[in-house]
RNA sequence: GGGAGCAUAGCUCAGCUGGUUAGAGCACCUGCCUUACAAGCAGGGGGUCGCAGGUUCGACUCCUGCUGCUCCCACCA
């Protein structure tokens, strides 16, 4: 074997390997229980970062955990390369806008890019040794998922799950589209809290807003009806500021009686309030806000502005007018669009929903049916669930995405759906092939896409196209997205199956620059990006790094830590060099001396404490178990105990020798057997090397690991004992100062009960701690 | 405002259902070129386990309160 292992022509090489071999190709007759992973389609929306590779691994962990205890594992990959968050990146990296292009031109921009993207993706996955079955590979942007997800749409539209309603819905006046709920973000902003007077029969009664452009839109002021301060002034008519017409006052529990000045205008609409009171009071629309972000034209003094500037002409007219009584500069909290990070208007149009309050009960007890990993994480899915409070919005007024197989009538605006064989379709091309019940055949192609979570929500069932089975054996994700892809799916799966989507849902962490700071893909600076951190360090170095942190907790990244995991892999590669130096004549053979028991026990010990960490999702207790055994018991201790009875048979027996050999046999193997699932090139090419002789399957990662014998407990604390003399003769020798070369004299072991076990194994202990005599 | 998690050596963390002198890696100190590995090995120093109570024969571990940090949700006139 080579002196250094050279990671840059290996890691390729074994990756063509198992590509020749499709040694993770499944094959639904094999044998062996289904075991399906629901991956996560990375969005298109930049380059992937650290914090992808660090969950992502954790995953592929576990596929190759599942293979090798004979799981036939179900291992896909997918893009969700639709939606917003495609065209935010085409938009960002042309320096162009969907809306001043033909949408055709712009769907295809969107089309090679994510295209771009998805070879780029799919070669970083490649190099990292993600062991998915790639021809099991989606998109959830081509023609047999589009038709998938149209098909599941009318299956909602004709359970009553999805409508259409025309209502005030959360607009992104930057995207220019409907957003749902689950897509919005909060940012601190500066802002005024302004107080002015409305006129009640001469008096002025103050109200305090931060949206004074929204003056216009007032179509009642709300008091507490508790409130003592204002109960004469209920019923009354108040005049507005400016504009001069009269709204009436009304009472309402929500609200807060110290907040401002107690009394509140309802406009049409500046928040989640202004909604709900619409609502309940069947409120007036008083239209000012446009979808672009810009006060609608007809409405006097700041007509056609954009918000912002609309605002401060409007405080500027109240100054000025002396209508401007109190202005306070404040920070508040302010919804803002994910994907963009602007501020989200509510304004009202028509859009699909699908609905996802009426059976949140359901939805909750589904969740208590999942097992999750870690346990906590259902806090999260529950908390969300809970404070639901609109239906889920469905339609995007954007382009590149799934298109609503929907028409409607150019009379009675009836929606016309497509029928099943014409899927997948796009009716902006498609015409109608029906009439309307009211006996038009004039249609109206919907110009909407659907949520790319619409899309991505199906997932199970996208596999399933692919011979999957329902429900999924587990889904791995980070936390951030159990409100979006974790709710949805589950929602979908109950509507279309009445069943669970998956039985596990594993949980990781973020990887955190500093402290607090998630690691985003604008911020992604080229020394820590996932290529070059493979390139520089290696997959198998990166995959071993990802395995510190627990399960589902955040952790930080710093380069110098994957000195510890380079570290781990040049010990590797020496001890199997060493080992395998001496085990080319290896021919089976017993297992006779003591010490050579305990070393093939505690390798039993470990399988089993593995394998029980591995079916809780614990990657990195697993390891810390098979490190310890790797490193202390195995390096430290026994291959230096056994090494003089492998260099010298004359000495110590032909026999004993053997022994030797077939218990560093067992354990190397096994050993590697075990790290096959952190650094699969590594004990690749180690199997290919030496042990394929012996095993026969052509990849490591087709064996299963052994079945663990009942441990003797007596044997495990002999180990205990030994390591603990042979410890102490080296402290003896450090006191000293002693070299190697220089010989302790006698020694002697009070070895208690395992006497006949330390007198068989002393010879070993003096040619290893090079003591002249051990007394037992 | 509600909820969750975290707080252990200078740093990054492990210590699960309470039980002998609290562990690992990095860093630090000392020694060792030993026929796998000096990108290594051996030995060592270093912690009142966030604070205050409580339960217990016994608490890093369980309970209560507090402090600090992180996250989720809500509020956001």
């Amino acid at each position: 074997m080579e002196k250094r292992y050279d990671f840059k022509a290996i890691e390729p090489q074994m990756q063509q390997l198992w590509n020749d071999h499709g040694v993770y190709k499944f094959n639904k007759a094999a044998p062996g229980e289904v075991y399906a992973i629901d991956t996560p389609p990375p969005t298109v929306s930049g380059s992937l970062h650290i914090g992808h590779l660090f969950s992502y691994v954790q995953a592929e962990m576990i596929a190759r955990f599942r293979r090798m205890q004979g799981y036939n594992v179900f291992y896909p990959f997918g893009f969700d390369d639709n939606g917003l968050p495609t065209e935010r990146l085409v938009e960002r990296e042309q320096g162009i806008l969907a809306k001043d292009l033909p949408r055709s031109e712009f769907i295809e921009t969107c089309a090679a890019t994510a295209a771009k993207y998805e070879d780029e993706f799919k070669a970083l996955w490649q190099s990292l040794g993600v062991s998915a079955d790639w021809e099991l590979c989606y998109q959830t942007v081509s023609p047999q998922t589009m038709a998938l997800s149209q098909k599941l749409f009318l299956d909602l539209v004709q359970k009553g799950k999805a409508y259409a309603k025309e209502s005030p819905v959360l607009w992104c006046v930057e995207c220019q589209t409907s957003i749902a709920q689950a897509e919005l973000d909060s940012a601190d902003a500066a802002s005024t809290f302004n107080t002015i007077p409305f006129m009640v029969e001469g008096n002025p009664l103050h109200i305090a807003t931060t949206r004074p452009e929204l003056l216009f839109g007032c179509v009642c002021l709300f008091v507490h009806p508790d409130d003592a301060r204002y109960t004469h002034l209920v019923g009354k008519q108040a005049t507005v500021p400016l504009y001069g017409y009269d709204v009436p006052i009304l009472t309402d529990e929500k609200v807060a009686i110290d907040k401002g000045t107690g009394a509140v205008m309802c406009c049409t609409f500046g928040d989640q309030t202004d909604v709900e009171w619409y609502l309940t009071h069947k409120l007036d629309y008083r239209r000012v806000m446009m979808p672009n972000g810009h006060i609608a034209d007809d409405v006097p003094h700041i007509g056609g502005m954009y918000v912002t500037k609309a605002r401060k002409t409007i405080i500027a007219m109240l100054d000025e007018q002396g209508l401007l009584v109190k202005s306070e500069n404040i920070t508040h909290a302010v919804q803002t669009h994910e994907r963009c990070g602007k501020h989200v208007e509510i304004i009202p149009s028509r859009q699909w929903y699908i609905d996802v309050m009426t059976d949140r009960e359901k939805f909750l007890e589904l969740g208590d049916k999942i097992n999750w990993y870690p346990a906590n994480m259902q806090n999260r899915y529950n908390a969300w669930v809970e404070n639901l409070k609109w239906d889920w919005c469905i339609s995007r007024q954007r382009y590149f995405g799934v298109p609503f197989p929907v028409w409607y009538c150019a009379d009675c605006a009836a929606p016309a759906f497509a029928s099943a064989e014409q899927l997948p379709v796009n009716p902006l091309e498609t015409a109608c092939e029906g009439t309307c019940a009211c006996g038009c055949s004039n249609f109206t192609p919907e110009s909407a896409v659907f949520d790319t979570w619409a899309t991505s929500s199906i997932t199970p069932q996208i596999n399933e196209l692919a011979g999957g089975p329902v429900p999924m054996g587990m889904r791995p994700h980070a936390h951030e997205i159990i409100r979006t892809w974790t709710f949805y799916t589950i929602v979908r799966s109950w509507y279309h199956t009445g069943g669970l989507p998956w039985n596990d849902l594993m949980i990781s962490g973020f990887v955190l620059a500093k402290k607090g700071e998630k690691i985003s893909k604008s911020k992604n600076n080229s020394a820590n990006d996932p290529a070059t951190l493979i390139a520089t360090h290696s997959a198998d170095v990166l995959r071993y790094w990802a395995t510190n942190a627990r399960l589902g907790t955040d952790t930080f990244f710093d380069a110098d830590e994957l000195q510890i995991a380079r570290r781990f892999i040049t010990k590797l590669w020496n001890a199997c060099k060493f080992a395998i130096g001496h085990l080319e004549d290896y021919a089976g053979g017993d297992i006779t001396q003591p010490v050579d028991k305990w070393m093939v026990a505690r390798v039993d010990e470990v399988l089993a404490k593995a394998k029980k960490h591995l079916y809780d999702y614990e990657i990195g207790l697993a390891r810390h178990e098979i490190d310890t055994l790797f490193w202390h018991d195995l390096c430290d201790n026994y291959i230096e105990i056994v090494k003089d009875r492998l260099y010298y048979p004359e000495k110590h027996g032909e026999a004993e020798r053997k022994s030797g050999q077939a218990a560093l046999y067992y354990t190397l193997r096994e050993v590697l057997k075990m790290y096959a699932i952190y650094v699969p090139h590594i004990t690749e090419y180690l199997y290919q090397h030496f042990f394929k002789q012996h095993e026969g399957a052509e990849s490591i990662h087709l064996l299963q690991w052994a079945q663990p014998a009942e441990v003797d407990p007596q044997l495990l604390a002999f180990g205990e004992q030994l390591k603990e003399q042979i410890s102490a003769m080296r402290k003896v020798r450090s006191e000293q100062n002693l070299s190697r070369k220089d010989p302790l004299a006698n020694y002697s072991i009070d070895a208690g009960e395992f006497a006949a076990w330390f007198e068989a194994t002393k010879k070993d202990i003096a040619a290893c701690e090079n003591v002249q005599e051990i007394v037992v």
